[in-house]
DNA sequence: ATGATAAATGCAAGCGCTTACATAACCACT
DNA sequence: AGTGGTTATGTAAGCGCTTGCATTTATCAT
């Protein structure tokens, strides 16, 4: 009959199941507050209209939209797709939605992100390092939306983090790497500029590289985007160099990977000619040959952790404590021991 | 001196800059209805107040959200994130946003999905495949949402879709196997249940085996979760049987690297001994060794193609043609000639 | 100057929901 | 039957924005 209906609204349903707005409204948040009869009745005018509450007008209302945004780096290869998999798990459990957008490792692009997902109503927000503007900082706390920071681990920041010591990890694999015997070591890290974790791991390394009375500035860096066509770049570029490095710490698995496939082009072989170790441990480190030396991440056990703790600031307006996970060295076979250095 | 200050309305903009909300409004959205000075006034004062529009009553205020959804079987693995990604830079240079879930390849999940991007003021729907109750697209035509689909093309469909041919691609690449003289096939497959491109993709080798008089009932069917650790078990499963197959044509590239994986772990050497292909070309395909010979899906042309079609879709109210692409088989090192059954 | 036309701005009515508060209904007990 | 105390439901005021229409102001040919 009505040939041109529209979606139906909270007062369509109401008034078909004969009731106000408001109870209709509690059916669907708070059932316990009406009567079983009522809510039957309800119910079914729900379903029978084909009832979808609108979103903008729920938050509008509500001042709470049950959303949480995240804003990682990228999305186009899997390092942070298994620990942002296990947070949105975990909130989903909790009974948010999780809202996720990619920076591309932008600051900018972040930052826009960021204003967005707030405009957006999001409850809270999870955030992947800690380098940014002190200018946003101060943004979210004006609008009184909590964040919190992962994949990095701070507690003296003045946002909370859950995360590991990067500095720390990446100066254990290091120490490995030169108990091994390698004296020339060079790295392939993300850009540093605005991503304190590829800055600290090479702080890392250069903290082995102390100690072991290495010079740290004889560490080549090249600093180069997070893609395998770039890992494989940056290592051609890294093995012209003489004396060349006989190890080739990446800044993640997906240089290594870069790398790996840009030694095997060359004709060198990993690892007898040359080591190579990633960071991450994702999937791709046991598929590649040979398997890629790496630093293990708890991913799943960050994502959960960060998603229980922006939950209990969000919902307790509690300032949010940080907590610090561990990491774990993976050895496999694209490190062994220098013999060139040996022969020398 | 407030100190209790929170964000900061339209009309807090207003009051500061002596005019109206609707002249803010109009600032915002249509600049050019408003005259250069007061345009400079109420800039001023929006980032002196640091004014960020409240999503949710833009939204319901003007119903338009400039949001497009996108419903993706999986974040997990780089299957979808190339086409996603562009057509997300392509919906991004229109003016529209992008919001993504994933439904897990679980058919419910998808559907509440649908509902919750409904709900959030989604202007447009891109879908993966056609497989899906018709109460969906009832509830999507009712709510006047546009939708597309992906990855799949079916102009004979009640919905638009912007794809390929599945089942013609998978078929292409069955002759090649075959006509590299493979008898024995068998096939490692996404479920099928809910999902036209894993089961076109089966007719596919089945076309070609009956074109060449094989007996299509003979292709061995395994069906799996697109995982890596699900495509070594399909395999190990399938090579357990006598007689064993010479050729295994992946559902995808994800199962084909871990079917691969399972082959060298068995001690088989790929190709010699057992070819594998998969499906898609993604960036692992060349990462494995052997390289992986495979479909090459047009991902990056599908997302921006379907971006324009269905803004257009949206703009216009217009019913949306579909489009469609064509596929490249791509042939590396992991398909080789059966030699074990010329010996035969 | 002057009236007509156009451009700039203001007014105020919603958009669809939640929720504090008011009211009605019900339920023992005296 | 009357009383007080629950409990279930209704009333209506916003939430922060857009936009059609009304009003004011600027522009210009006469």
């Amino acid at each position: 009959m009505s040939k041109h209906r529209s979606a139906p609204t909270l007062d369509d349903v109401a008034k078909a199941a004969g009731v106000s707005t408001a109870t209709v409204s509690r059916c669907l948040n708070n059932p316990q507050r009406v009567v079983e009869t009522t809510r039957q009745r309800v119910l079914c005018a729900v379903d029978e209209l084909g009832y979808t509450p609108n979103f903008a007008a729920r938050v509008m209302a509500a001042k709470r939209s049950f959303t949480i945004g995240a804003i990682i780096p990228t999305m186009e290869n899997s390092i942070f797709a298994r620990g942002l998999q296990a947070f949105q798990e975990e909130i989903h459990k909790r009974g948010y939605t999780l809202l996720v957008s990619s920076s591309a490792y932008k600051p900018e692009a972040e930052e826009e992100q960021i204003r967005t997902l707030v405009a957006r109503g999001a409850d809270g927000l999870l955030l992947i390092g800690h380098d940014r503007e002190e200018r946003i900082y101060d943004y979210l706390e004006r609008q009184k939306i909590p964040a919190l920071v992962a994949w990095s681990f701070n507690p003296s920041n003045r946002t909370p983090s859950v995360g590991f010591d990067n500095r720390q990890a990446m100066k254990t694999l290091a120490q490995q790497v030169i108990a091994l015997g390698h004296r020339r070591l060079a790295t392939i890290s993300g850009i540093s500029k605005g991503n304190d974790r590829a800055r600290l791991r090479i702080a890392g390394i250069k903290d082995a590289m102390a100690e072991s009375g290495l010079l740290p500035d004889d560490l080549i860096v090249v600093e180069t985007t997070y893609e395998i066509e770039s890992g494989a770049d940056a290592f051609k570029n890294l093995m012209s160099q003489t004396p060349a490095p006989t190890a080739v710490l990446c800044g993640n698995d997906v240089l290594a990977v870069g790398a790996m496939r840009q030694a095997q082009e060359m004709g060198l072989s990993v690892p007898d000619e040359i080591s190579i170790t990633g960071f991450d441990d994702i999937e791709l480190a046991c598929i590649v040959s040979p398997t890629l030396t790496t630093v293990h991440v708890p991913h799943r056990k960050m994502g959960q952790k960060a998603a229980l703790e922006l939950i209990h600031m969000i919902e307790t307006s509690a300032p949010g404590r940080s907590v610090e996970l561990s990491t774990r060295l993976v050895a496999r076979d694209s490190l062994t021991g220098a013999k060139e250095n040996q022969i020398r």
